[in-house]
DNA sequence: CGTTAACTTGATAGCATTCAACTAGCGTGG
DNA sequence: CCACGCTAGTTGAATGCTATCAAGTTAACG
C-alpha cells in the first residue's frame, strides 16, 4: 500500500530524515481519528489543553496568537504531514491557537498511544523530536523575517517557504502550488497591514518574480525570487537540499 | 552537595519540570569540559557541525542570524542553565551563531554521552525534549514581539521575559538582576534601530517602570511594566506560574 | 441581483530609520 | 598626566517606510 492514511506523514518524515520501513510500519499501527474541518474553523484554542496530536492529511492550517489590541499573529503554517501541536506531548497548555485556513483534512492521534510508541521505539523518537526541533528552526528564521527584513523582502520570504515546504513532500505541480491563503492571513504571518501586504504583492508581480491567485502560488523566476527573498533554504534542515 | 557545577542545569530543569532525585544524579554522571569564554567571543558559528552540547554555567550568551544587508537579529538570549544549542543533537548543522554577551562560564557535553543518557533514560529524555519545546515557545512569542508590538512595547515585553526567566532560576536579587547587554544587543533582539531602542528605553524610565543600566536592570513597578509590554508569562510553561 | 468577502487604490498621518554630531567613561601610551 | 582612541549612550533633524482611513472594485454565491 504506496499510498494509505498515513502516507502525508510518512512522506514528510522521510522528506526531512531517513525514514526506516520498520518505523514507517510501527507509525501505521497507531490509533487515529480522522476528520473534517471547515475553512476558518478553529481547531485548537489557546489555553486547551488537548489529549491528541493533529497529524494534517489535506489543506492547510496555521498557529496563531493574539496581542494587544486585538492584532493577530499567524506562527506557522502547516501543510499535509505537518505535526502542528506535537509540542502538547510536553507543554500541556497551548500556548497559541490552530485554525484552518481552507478546508482541512486531519486526524488525532491520542497522546497516550503517541508516547508509549515515543517511549518503545528509538527511530520514531529520533524522528519526531528532530521533527519539533526543525519547527523551533523555522520560528527562528521567521522572528529575522520579521525583525529585520522590508516588507516586500519579508512578503517574498515567506511565500518562498511556503513553496520549498510544498515541494519537500510532493504537494506542488511545476512551479505551481495551490494555496488557500487570503492576503489577510500574509499580512498576519508577516507583521504588517493588509494594505501594505498588498503593494508589497502587486510590486513582487511587477517584478515577475510569481503570480498569486486565491487559490494558486506560481513561481515565475526562482533564481531571481529567492535572491530578492534574501532566501536561504538551509534553515529547512531537508535531506536532500534542493532541485 | 547542594551546590556543584550542575547545579545551574538541574535548577533550571526543576523551575520548569519536575525534575525526579535519580535523573539528576544521572545528569550528573555526564562527562564535560568547562570552559571560560570572553565578553563578545562567538562561541559557535552558523554552519558549524558541533560534536557536543553547551550547558551555560554563568553569564549570558545569545543565537543569533545575519541577514541581508549585513543586519543582524538575535534570536534569544541564555542565562546559566540553558542549553542554547541542544537541537545540534538532531539538526546537525547549525543554522545560527551563538555568542558570548558579557563574560561567559560554560560547559560542553559531547553529543554521544548525552545521546546514550537520553536514549536510556526516560526521565532525562522527558525533561530535554520538553526543554527543547519550550524554546520553541520562546521563539513564537518573539515572532509576536517583533510582527505585531510597537517599540516601547516590544523592549518592555524582552525585558520582561528576561527577568522572569532569571527569576525563576534565582538569579535575580530582589527587582534588580545583573544583565551584561548593550542597547545594540537589545535592538537587535527587538528588530529596532539602536537610535530608536534608545528613546523607547528612555520612555520607559520616563514612566518609572524600570531602570536599566550597564550592568543592571531593575524593575520599579512590576504590575504596570507587565501590562504596557504586554506581558503574559503564560507562554514560559514554567512550574511555579509567578510569585 | 443583493450581499458579502477579498482585493485594490488614493491620500494622509505617524512611527521608525538614517545621518550626523556630541557626551561620557575607560584604558593605553607617549 | 593628559592626549588619544574606542565603545556605549544620547540627542536633533530629516527622510521614508508602513499604518490608517476611506472609498471603490471585483468575484463568488445564495
Amino acid at each position: 500500500m504506496t499510498s494509505d492514511i498515513w502516507t502525508p506523514l510518512t512522506k514528510k518524515l522521510a522528506a526531512y530524515s531517513e525514514l526506516p520501513d520498520d518505523a514507517a510500519r510501527a507509525i501505521a499501527e497507531l490509533p487515529y481519528h480522522a476528520k473534517d474541518i471547515a475553512a476558518g474553523e478553529v481547531i485548537v484554542h489557546e489555553g486547551d489543553r488537548p489529549q491528541s496530536c493533529i497529524v494534517v492529511l489535506k489543506g492547510m492550517l496555521f498557529r496563531h496568537k493574539m496581542v494587544a489590541d486585538g492584532k493577530r499573529q499567524i506562527l506557522s503554517f502547516h501543510i499535509a504531514g505537518d505535526l502542528p501541536d506535537l509540542q502538547s506531548l510536553f507543554l500541556k497548555t497551548m500556548d497559541h491557537g490552530l485554525q484552518a485556513a481552507g478546508d482541512v483534512r486531519l486526524m488525532q492521534v491520542p497522546h497516550d498511544a503517541l508516547m508509549r510508541l515515543i517511549d518503545s521505539n528509538l527511530d520514531i523518537r529520533h524522528l519526531l523530536w528532530r521533527d519539533s526541533l526543525l519547527d523551533a528552526a523555522i520560528f527562528r528564521e521567521w522572528v529575522c523575517n520579521t525583525g529585520r527584513r522590508r516588507a516586500v523582502v519579508r512578503v517574498a520570504h515567506l511565500l518562498c517557504e511556503i513553496f520549498v515546504r510544498a515541494r519537500a513532500v510532493g504537494l506542488t505541480d511545476g512551479a505551481a502550488y495551490s494555496v488557500p491563503l487570503t492576503q489577510t492571513h500574509l499580512s498576519d504571518a508577516v507583521g504588517l497591514s493588509m494594505v501594505h501586504l498588498n503593494r508589497s504583492l502587486q510590486e513582487l508581480r511587477r517584478q515577475q518574480l510569481l503570480q498569486l491567485t486565491k487559490t494558486e502560488l506560481t513561481i515565475l523566476d526562482w533564481p531571481r525570487l529567492q535572491s530578492v527573498a534574501d532566501f536561504d533554504a538551509g534553515y529547512l534542515h531537508l535531506r536532500h537540499p534542493v532541485g
